[in-house]
DNA sequence: GTTAGCACTCTCCATATGAGAGTGCTAATA
DNA sequence: TATTAGCACTCTCATATGGAGAGTGCTAAC
């Protein structure tokens, strides 16, 4: 059914209505608060025709409506308008994050500046460098046959992980090991994923018999290991949940902060909708976890000297401002984008 | 007043089933339940008389009683039997630390270990630095400017910071000065605390009047900047305050969790008491903060390598297994001191 | 010093009641 | 045909009421 003109206004009316007072809306509020030139009569009828197809609901006979998912996905792919963020908003961002002179002080400061906001829950996922060319690597020797190995890429991001040893090498030996994989690397441009095949077939034609069966070769092979790319996760603003009356109720909290706490659940679905847009909006029972069935996720990529490289978002009540909630996400993301390109 | 037996005897009785039940605590299910061979009467008014000097307070007239933090006090200096881990939940510790080849994994492992096993909220502060011996100081050249600038003390802590430097500086420079400062090392034992105070004399020695006023010189004081030693506070768990009765009601958990987002508040708080003996308990009001007033808080102190390095903790309401909460931060604290003096 | 007995207090739960908000339906109207 | 006024009806919510149950405090007796 194709809503009328009409329709559109009410059911906007009561996305918005809904989202500021959280009760339902009934037909009175919307003839008294949007100016519709029609009577309460009238929009109960259209209310209804609303509710026979989907897009609103009724907690129980005789009370005001709410929109369904289906009504915010109607509402948020075809009336809302566009907001943009006030210049004060976006000079007070930027000053935040003048204090992120660092890459996980980055992340945080994002996190928290999503929370702080749009007073839900903010989600950063750390930069996936898969995709990065590997500029360098050197090694650090720390004593007690304990090696840093520094791994930077192209896009600049650094990734470090601590080896032990089980037996002492050489210095010497270390830094002829470490020249040689440089020089490969100016050679070619080799990617993450492809380090543990490319440099340890170009590796077994300079060292020894010896070697490839001792642990020196066992510390080339963790050192290429991809598992520097670890999937962080940055959380903040727990706490908001608990300012949305759809959350008074400590079991329902509970079902979902029993999801958050496990950050990766959350990371591997944000992550499962990178590459379909630059902004993704989740609502409700869209998503496939069942413990945010109530909650909307808004989501947004951030680059890394143009690369995608992660994703940040926010997490709260279907019930959300969305036109904020998608301005601020959109805006920090651009804003990560750069800082992460600049360090 | 002197407590006689019987009423040491019922303190940690209805400490005991406080604890176990949550509700006020009658004198007949201590008759019941704990076999003191007296009548609901006599226990009565042995209870009276605890309730007259504080150590249990009723909700209202006509109730059961509970313990008050006098109460708790009395228990855990006096009356309360050490708990010891099974030997089963012992191994089953050790098995998860297993995992943890990593210093930031041993960090998150042990404070998921305290919340999982006390379902508290577990705390763990990162070891603090100042009282190292710095035993190495290299520079690693990253590209575009930045320098990783790795220390590593005598205690095997590595600590490492990104300094974005405003221009280049020659890598034959870079590494006199990484052999020059290192050889100072070598020379005498510095403190990290000190590393500014005394390695900026020496340097003054060999650079030149140019370079004193350059950037190199503001690259090398940031280096020796004690700022490395972040107060880093690893928090699980927050979910588990919800388990509690105490904290049904949102408003009190609200309050205390405003609290846990702050992490600092909290790490500062442990860090004033470090030092005073190796598990410290606080038990409600007798802590300052008072969002957490009816909390308790047991800490234990780690070291690394039989130097006193940090603390763990876990926070849960007064209403607790001192004993167990007890026995488990103390077993933890061991295990994370032996993992970390290994690394 | 201890205890049985009992009146008294307070909570908690189920039930009842009425006001208020809002709808659905119908008949009249433009 | 679309819109609207009017009204009966439904459901929630806040408040009041009463009775059962748990537990105490007190007193008199042992």
């Amino acid at each position: 059914m194709e809503l009328n003109e009409r329709m559109k206004t009410i059911l906007a009316a009561v996305v918005h209505r809904y989202f500021t007072t959280a009760e339902p809306v009934s037909s009175a509020i919307i003839a008294q608060k949007y100016h519709l030139n029609s009577s309460t009569a009238t929009i109960r009828h259209e209310m209804y025709l609303l509710e026979k197809n989907d897009y609103l609901w009724q907690p129980h006979t005789s009370s005001g409506r709410i929109p369904t998912d289906k009504g915010y996905r109607f509402y948020v792919d075809n009336l809302m308008i566009k907001n943009y963020l006030q210049e004060k908003e976006k000079r007070e961002i930027i000053q935040i994050y003048k204090k992120s002179k660092e890459f996980e002080k980055a992340m945080k400061i994002t996190s928290q500046l999503l929370s702080k906001l749009t007073d839900n829950i903010g989600v950063v996922l750390s930069p996936i460098i898969y995709n990065n060319i590997v500029k360098n690597i050197q090694f650090v020797s720390l004593g007690n046959n304990r090696i840093l190995t520094v791994i930077v890429t192209d896009a600049g991001l650094v990734c470090q992980k601590i080896i032990n040893v089980s037996g002492e090498i050489n210095k010497d030996r270390l830094n002829y090991l470490s020249n040689f994989i440089n020089s490969k690397l100016a050679e070619k441009d080799i990617d993450i994923t492809n380090l543990n095949n490319i440099l340890l077939d170009e590796l077994e034609k300079v060292i020894s018999l010896q070697e490839k069966f001792s642990y020196i070769y066992k510390f080339l092979e963790e050192c290429f290991d991809i598992s520097y790319s670890e999937n962080k996760v940055y959380l903040d603003g727990r706490i908001n949940l608990m300012k949305h009356p759809e959350f008074k109720e400590t079991d329902k909290l509970n079902y979902i902060l029993s999801l958050i706490e496990e950050e990766n659940v959350l990371a591997t679905t944000i992550r499962g909708y990178l590459g379909f847009g630059k902004t993704i909006i989740i609502i409700g029972k869209e998503g496939k976890l069942k413990e945010i069935q109530n909650c909307s996720l808004v989501t947004s990529e951030y680059s890394i000297k143009g690369k995608s490289a992660g994703a940040i978002g926010i997490l709260g009540p279907t019930r959300m401002d969305y036109p904020r909630m998608i301005s601020i996400t959109e805006y920090i993301s651009d804003k990560l984008s750069e800082i992460l390109s600049e360090f």
